[in-house]
RNA sequence: GGCGCCGUAGCCAAGUGGUAAGGCAGAGGUCUGCAAAACCUCCAUCAUCGGUUCGAUUCCGAUCGGCGCCUCCA
């Protein structure tokens, strides 16, 4: 069994098979950088790049091209109101958003191009467009799509089946009575004074102007891909379920009608909705958390790794702050878990057993990687996955605790599984005794405030200082007093442990220290 | 008005025509000076009402409730 996709295009599960054998095309619609973006945009990231991974697990070599957005609308007004040219004012919004997957541990992709570096490209289409006589040039100057002329408009959103409703949009743009139809949408806007001041107008054969959004995505995704491949079909495009209409409709009218191929993109895969409070998380309704909010509130990209992937990415997902609580520290168990397994498996690595995995953790390993394969094969479906990496998880445990051994198998096992995930936080831990990070301040006075900053080591070593002073009282049998320590280690979100063989360590569940 | 989605334990959620994964929370237990971690055990009949079926949570219909899209929108 390989792997099977719900198809927006047929409404229905395909099996996935490249137009290339073993290579993938993929391109998935980034964000518009004209603000931070949130974790709603980022809930269709992260279903993207959990598909990028399994496609890569699975032996493919992707081509991943994720675009940004950099003129539109909202860009040129941001920059008219900051008085600053586009590609300046678009900067810091470009590199907060690579910040900000970092931090969610989203994969690189191939290539981000900007849509303002993809200007001829687009020009091209256009004229193509126009020489195919499927666009025309409006009064305004701008040019249109004409729907009329292109029969096969409305496949991706069921167009034929729906009933546009009169009105649905409040605004009425001036624009309309430049088209001949209501519903032609615009591919290259005529450039107005606001352009023109933010750099945002490029002369054309057809008129200076700026692309249409839609126009953005068919000219990269074209030109890249037959650079790549040298085709002008991809295999697979995907975007949140609000791109289907109009965005992917007119990109495949824009794409299809220019290169006379009946597909744009073979596979259109969709990701649904985050919600708050019930609602969907938009600017407009200001309800916006962004990843840099959790990020700041200590929040492990792993926990938000698992919140989202506990549930389908074709069904919404409500964030509420139990939700959150509740990933975080599932989370951390894996985390915990996943500390445990590296230092049992690299212990046996090197003993005399050879370090084979006891059949316990061989059969963990065998079912972790049929049933991860199994869910991810099945239409993505990452909760299964991660109900298959918490099984084994408790599996590896109890193993651990019965003293078996875990070997290079039940390491590859959780690797793989975790490599496409995740999903796992990191639990920092540090063996008290080693006396690694004391030093000679150890007995000197210590202040029971933890240090005032973001100082991972300062951190540490204050948490390890007080550990100590803990150990120490205890080996005095001053309970007391090794409790006292013990609520002000927790205060400031460290646990101290004491273990079975008499060594105490300290550890706290947090974000990746930065690297 | 059109198209469509959802309603599973305290919370989140997967799934199946033959009596329901996983996570969080909770209860009891093992271990521990006390904890923490880990492990073990316990905790649902799938919104309501009809229909089809030997049998439905799973198919069909209706009802109630929540939500999305219909050219800004991940």
């Amino acid at each position: 069994m390989s792997l099977r996709l719900y198809n927006t295009l047929t409404r229905s599960i395909e099996s996935f098979v490249p137009l290339q054998p073993g290579r993938v095309t993929l391109y998935t619609c980034g964000p518009t950088v004209y603000n931070y973006a949130h974790i709603g945009n980022f809930r269709t990231f992260l279903f993207e790049d959990l598909l990028r991974r399994w496609l890569q697990a699975s032996g493919y070599d992707v081509f991943h091209i994720m675009n940004l957005t950099d003129v539109d609308d909202k860009t040129i007004a941001g920059a008219v109101a900051a008085g600053q040219p586009l590609r300046t004012y678009v900067q810091p919004y470009i590199d907060a958003f690579h910040e900000d997957r970092r931090y969610l541990r989203i994969e690189d992709a191939s290539v981000y191009p900007r849509a303002t570096d993809f200007i001829a490209p687009m020009i091209e289409l256009v004229e193509g467009l126009l020489a195919r006589g499927v666009a025309y040039k409006g009064d305004d100057g701008s040019v249109y799509f004409a729907i009329s002329r292109f029969p096969a408009y409305g496949k991706l959103s069921q167009l034929d089946r729906r009933e546009l409703k009169v009105g649905a949009s409040e605004r009425v743009s001036a624009d309309e009575y430049a088209k001949e139809d209501a519903r032609d949408f615009a591919l290259w806007k005529a450039a107005r004074p606001d352009d023109e001041e933010v750099g945002a107008a490029w002369d054309a054969p057809f008129g200076r102007g700026r692309p249409g959004w839609h126009l953005e995505c068919s000219a990269m995704a074209l030109e890249l891909v037959r650079q790549r491949t040298g085709l002008d079909v991809l295999d697979i495009h995907a975007g949140g379920v609000d791109l289907i209409f109009p965005h992917h409709e007119d990109e495949i009218a824009q794409s299809c009608a220019y290169t006379g191929r009946e597909l744009f993109a073979r596979y259109w895969v969709h990701g649904e909705f985050l919600k708050v409070g019930g609602e969907k998380m938009s600017k407009r309704y200001g309800n916006i958390t962004t990843a840099r909010d959790l990020r700041e509130d200590g929040v492990d990209a792993g926990a938000i790794r698992l919140l989202m992937s506990q549930v389908h990415y074709r069904q919404r997902l409500d964030l509420t702050d139990a939700a959150l609580a509740s990933a975080r520290e599932g989370s951390r168990r894996l985390g915990e878990f996943q500390n445990r397994l590296l230092a049992a498996a690299g212990h046996a690595a090197g003993d005399s057993t050879g370090g084979a995995d006891a059949p316990p953790f061989a059969e963990a390993a065998e079912r972790l990687d049929r049933e991860l394969t199994e869910a991810l094969d099945d239409d993505l479906n990452a909760p299964r996955a991660v109900a298959a990496l918490f099984a084994f998880a408790s599996a590896g445990n109890s193993a651990l605790d019965a003293g078996q051994a875990a070997g290079p198998r039940a390491l590859a096992a959780w690797r793989r599984a975790e490599g496409v995930l995740g999903v796992t936080s990191a639990v920092q831990v540090v063996k008290v005794g080693t006396a690694v990070e004391v030093g000679p301040a150890a007995d000197s006075a210590l202040a029971e405030a933890p240090p005032e900053g973001t100082d991972e080591g300062a951190q540490r070593s204050w948490a390890v200082r007080w550990a100590v002073r803990r150990k120490d009282a205890k080996a005095a049998r001053d309970y007391g007093e090794a409790d006292r320590i013990r609520a002000l280690l927790r205060g400031a979100g460290w646990e101290v442990r004491d273990n079975r063989d008499g060594s105490l360590e300290v550890l706290r569940a947090g974000p990746k220290p930065p690297h």
